[in-house]
DNA sequence: TTCGATGTTCGACGAATATCAAACAATGGC
DNA sequence: GCCATTGTTTGATATTCGTCGAACATCGAA
């Protein structure tokens, strides 16, 4: 089998509540935060000090809530935003982005 | 003792983590959907159906995230969205609560 | 003062969460 | 083919969360 694509929902099937607990995680905003809209980006610019099964999970999460697409390439990954979440909920993620910490 | 009044955390105390954790359950959001804007509401009108400890549970998180004005009056509770909060994360209640599922 | 109405607090419980380390899988380069 | 790189999966653990019922506190009314 060569790389079998992970499941990424459609976004008619998100909640809310869904993409609001996605957000609500300082790692996972931050994850956010280094993502650059419309480009696709490698995990190594993230900075985020966990373990690398701790930032699986969240990239997991990251990807049910419809906040990112997650492709995989060669032995690496390739994560970028998701555009059409903003089609479902227009405005959310700008704003929470916007309103992310610098640090 | 009179009644002591509720502690509301300053708004620059809050964080955008805190208060998207707040967002991100379901009841907390219909009672924020029930609350119009500038002014307040007791419990009757939330229409939500879990046991009273439940949602006293729920109104502290909404107080300590800096999103509702809690206050007493004679037996009951009256309940108002914090405008201040607004100041600290401008368009952030705005926009969720326009996102929110009608239901 | 006694009682009813309205919330709050206090365990308690099951479910979900964030985290890690270790084992596993897939890929690309040697 | 072998191995290092890069993620994922799988326990394991400690914490937090949402929920409830029961006990308690406070106030207003009878």
């Amino acid at each position: 089998m060569t790389q079998e694509p992970y499941p990424h929902p459609d976004v008619s099937e998100v909640t809310l509540p869904e993409v609001l607990h996605a957000l609500s995680d300082p790692v996972r905003l931050s994850i956010l935060q280094a993502l650059v809209p419309g480009q696709e980006s490698a995990w190594s610019g993230f900075m985020v000090s966990v373990a690398p099964s701790t930032l699986s999970h969240h990239m997991k999460v990251l990807r049910n809530a419809g906040l990112i697409t997650h492709r995989k390439e060669g032995t690496r990954c390739l994560v970028s935003l998701r555009q059409d979440l903003g089609e479902r909920f227009p405005g959310l993620l700008d704003t929470v982005l916007r309103l992310a910490p610098v640090a």
